[in-house]
DNA sequence: AGTGAAATGGACAAATA
DNA sequence: TATTTGTCCATTTCACT
């Protein structure tokens, strides 16, 4: 993992549909030491994947929201069926389990403050065990960047 | 966009390097008219791009923080200056600008308390006009999905 | 279904360390 | 010496028309 390396994933988190050729010239190496370099790095693990990044405003989706949440109990049952309950829904985009005074924080979108109230009445109020919850809306996004640094 | 265009969606968000001759057995279409519908959601702006979704894990990501921050003063002026500071950085991958208590959230990566507590010092602390910061850490990942729901 | 571009994989010499 | 790189090469897969 040297610094070609590093500003391959660099490229390839940015766009990945760019040809080895392309990619060869940007980072500067030869088209086959950088095709070589993209196969170790996907079998190595460090590429988990590759995916079409959408736009939520296209699609509607203007709503963003956080939610933090406390259980009633930190039961290892009442976790776990928390847990469950939350990795059914597609509403949810993110869940994790956290420190700080709230328990979990959820990210969720939506289309707007209506589609957001029947997510709310029918996802989040039927989570089990829930104790409480505060939501927080994104009214601005200074900074969305989906990848991570590589070093 | 028909159900066929959203499970295209669906399927690229999960998957992006599929064939074209996969991707139209999944959804049950063409090649053809799976490659005319793929062009067509790409032109009209429901695919952003594509990218290397990269394993925090594997880069010693290992520390996911969610950062609250109050700023002293909501003047336009400061939130400015704060949100070009944030930007600046590559530690910190998200910021919203949000209502509830807090002004804005923050996500961060960091490998360790170590290298976050170097972020904080090196970063955080930097930041212009903040009045407050809540940190939470993220203990386990319940639930990731960088994606959103096609409808 | 056909065309052309690009990915894939291999062999070998040069360079690097 | 051993590992990595760059320049050919052939094949094949796949996007695109």
């Amino acid at each position: 993992m040297d610094a070609i390396d590093q500003s391959i994933l660099r490229a390839l988190q940015s766009d990945s549909s760019r040809s080895i050729a392309e990619l060869a010239e940007i980072v500067g190496a030869s088209t086959s030491s950088c095709h070589r370099r993209i196969k170790s790095l996907e079998s190595a693990g460090f590429i988990a994947g590759y995916s079409a990044v959408l736009d939520p405003q296209r699609l509607g989706l203007k709503l963003h929201a956080f939610v933090e949440i406390t259980l009633e109990s930190q039961s290892r049952g009442a976790m776990e069926s928390f847990e469950k309950a939350v990795c059914g829904f597609d509403d949810i985009l993110e869940c994790h389990l956290t420190t700080g005074q709230a328990d979990y924080i959820l990210r969720l979108a939506a289309h707007d403050l209506e589609q957001f109230d029947r997510v709310h009445r029918e996802c989040l109020s039927l989570l089990p065990g829930v104790s409480a919850m505060r939501s927080s809306f994104a009214i601005r996004t200074i900074k969305q960047w989906r990848g991570y640094p590589t070093g």
